[in-house]
Parts: structure tokens; C-alpha cells; sequence
DNA sequence: GAAGTTATATGCACTTAGTGCAATATTGCA
DNA sequence: TGCAATATTGCACTAAGTGCATATAACTTC
């Protein structure tokens, strides 16, 4: 990691790495399945801690209510210097930025999976289909927020607002016709 | 295309692709940037017509209706059996499934650009950013199950079916308290 | 049509990631 | 100590991708 962040991602070779880590380069491979799994790797830590609070949630609440209060409670270990620096190495190169969007799209698999298991009312599933995809979609752009603005307020923040604008925001009274609510269009195509 | 179809992607080399289009293996490079662009720059022409699609929405509607209508405009392009077994593919190795998802967040983000272009408003701007989520996600989650069901119904339907429950689902009344409404929930965790 | 100029195609040598296999070192245990 | 399981290593190999110099085609201008 610190070879990472000294010299950037690529510029990296896996002798260099192996050769500070004292191990061989084969050896590397027997750790890790490639180079840009040193990174994803660290990330999946705070999955587990992800999981066991959403489901240590109370009963008694919409499935999307459950996701946001069980993520909440372990954002915070997102927080950290580490973390922050590997986020900033996740978007150094177009593969390692897919292999982000590609966990993303990991632990909305797994989301949904749990989601079902809870709630396994084969009418909801649907529901739960897209409460997992605007939960984690949520938990990305409350990350991405918190990135671009250099981590200045707590992670939770930008979560907190980015769930209250899920429910009051574009789609609350989608279908319904609220146009423009006196907000002037100022396209500049035709 | 038709090798990769044949024998999957990586039996396919650099190689075979190059004598297979008659040229050399190092005029490949000046097509694409590496074999996994062959999968990716397909679906990038479509992406074009979908923009184009939304700048000729009316206005008076909300973001989220104006590229929900847009989408539906184009999303017939998709359905082609080139394009299935585009998707086939890219569900066949880890790195293609991230490329995949992270072609996704690059549509998002062009997606958000264009919607900001159109309602400059800046006390939207965490609105726009919140709808090309919700778009794209929908999008994604549509394409998923046509996929999942083997593109018996059209793409188009699952699109509508999806939008749909955004409106009506999970996030319907969120923060409002409606416990599960007569479902037992049947977790297997404690 | 010849000369020159630009863009495209190619060959070659090279770096690096990643794999298979067999040999060696290490650890744990009876 | 002796033995078995596991971890580590070296080596040879494949395949992706890059830099560079060269050749070939295409296009312009006189």
C-alpha cells in the first residue's frame, strides 16, 4: 500500500512488491489473484460488519428503513486515512475504476440476497431488487460526495442527506404530474 | 465477435483476432485500447442515440420522467441477438462483469452532465445527481432480468415494470412508518 | 504523372501480469 | 526423531500491451 501510494498503482511491479513484502513473486499469487486485489481486498473487511447490522436490525420497518439505520452504523469505518488513500488509488486507472463500480454491483448482489432471506415474500422481491439497488447506489454517491469533497464532514452526513433526498427528492410523486414547480428549464439543445 | 462467441473470451488470443481480421497483432492496437474494448466499444454507439433521445423529450416533465420516456425510446437498440451475446460475455470473466458495471457509472455520470445542462438550477443539483442514479439503476436492473429470462418479453416491458416500482415501491412513503404491512418477516438470523 | 507529405500498417524487441509444475523448505503432530 | 501436510520458491511459459523504427498506402500539389 504505502509503494502504492508513493509511486501510484501502475509504476508498481509485483517484484517491487514481492521484494517488500520478502516473499517471492509466485508467493505473491498464492495471497492475492492479482495485483488490483491487494486492493480490493481491504474493502471487503467492512462487508461482513455491513452485513451483521442490518441484520441485528429491529423488525418493524420497510426493508429500505432496515438497510439505511444497519448502514449508518458501520460507515464510520470508511472513514479512515487508509481508506481514503485507496479510494483515491481506485480511481487511477479505468481498470481499477471498473473494479470499484464491479464491488458496487457485488454487494447489491449480496444485499439482495439477505433482503430476501428476511423478507422472503416472493411478491416483494421486486421491491427488494431495487431497495438493494438504491441502498447501495446511495451508500456510492454519499461516498463519492464525501470523496470529492475531501472528506471535510463526517461520512454519515452526505449518507443522511443523500436517504432524505431518496424520499423527498426526484421521484417522490414520480408519475404524478409535478412539473417544473416554477423551476425554468434552461436546456441548451433546441 | 463470432470467435469470442465460438470459444469464449480469453481461449481467443491477441493472435487469432489479429489473422482472423487479416491484419497484424500490432495494428490491433491502433482499433482498440485492449481485447476487453472489442466487448465495450459496441455498446457505446447506442449510447449516443439515448442522449439525443432525452434532449428531444419535452420539457414540463420531472428529470426522472423526461429520461424514463427517453430510455424507452431507445432501448429496442439493445435487443438485438448481437447484443445478447455481447451480454453473455460479459458476465463470463470478472474483469469483463467490471467493465460492465463501470460503463454503467459512466453513463450515469454523462447522464447527470446532461441533466445539469438542462435544469441549471444548483438546489437540484443533488436531485439530478439522485435521478441519474435511479435511471441508470433502472435501466441496469431491467436489462438484468430480460437478460435473467432469457429476452422472452421485450426489454422495454421490464423497463416500464421497473420504473414503475420506483415509483410505487420500496422507497414509496419512506420515512413514513409502514411496518411491513401484514408480511412476517422470516429472517434466519436470530 | 512525378515528387513529396501525411496517415496507416507492420515487425521487432521489450516489459509485465499471471499460470503450471515440480522441487524445496517449513510447520505440526504422533 | 520421523512423517505428513502445507507453505514457499524457482523456472519456464503464455499472453497482453507498449515504444520505436520502418514500410506501405493514400492523398496533395505542382
Amino acid at each position: 500500500m504505502s509503494l502504492f501510494l508513493a509511486h501510484g498503482f501502475e509504476a508498481v511491479t509485483l517484484d517491487a512488491i514481492a521484494a517488500a513484502a520478502d516473499i517471492s513473486r509466485r508467493t505473491f499469487f498464492h495471497y492475492f489473484d492479482s495485483k488490483e486485489d491487494i486492493l480490493l481486498a481491504w474493502e471487503s473487511e467492512a462487508e461482513t460488519a455491513f452485513f451483521v447490522a442490518i441484520a441485528d436490525e429491529p423488525e418493524g420497518r420497510t426493508p429500505l428503513e432496515t438497510v439505511r439505520d444497519g448502514l449508518s452504523k458501520v460507515v464510520c469505518r470508511y472513514e479512515t486515512d487508509q481508506a481514503m488513500g485507496i479510494d483515491r488509488l481506485l480511481r487511477s486507472t479505468e481498470g481499477l475504476r471498473a473494479r470499484k463500480q464491479g464491488n458496487y454491483e457485488r454487494k447489491e448482489q449480496a444485499l439482495f440476497a439477505h433482503l430476501i432471506a428476511r423478507w422472503p415474500n416472493p411478491e416483494r422481491r421486486r421491491d427488494l431488487r431495487l431497495t438493494a439497488m438504491l441502498a447501495i447506489g446511495a451508500l456510492r454517491l454519499a461516498a463519492e460526495e464525501w470523496s470529492a469533497d475531501g472528506g471535510q464532514r463526517p461520512l454519515i452526513a452526505y449518507l443522511n442527506e443523500t436517504f432524505a433526498g431518496l424520499g423527498s427528492g426526484p421521484h417522490a410523486g414520480f408519475g404524478v404530474n409535478k412539473p417544473e414547480d416554477g423551476i425554468t428549464p434552461g436546456g441548451n439543445k433546441t
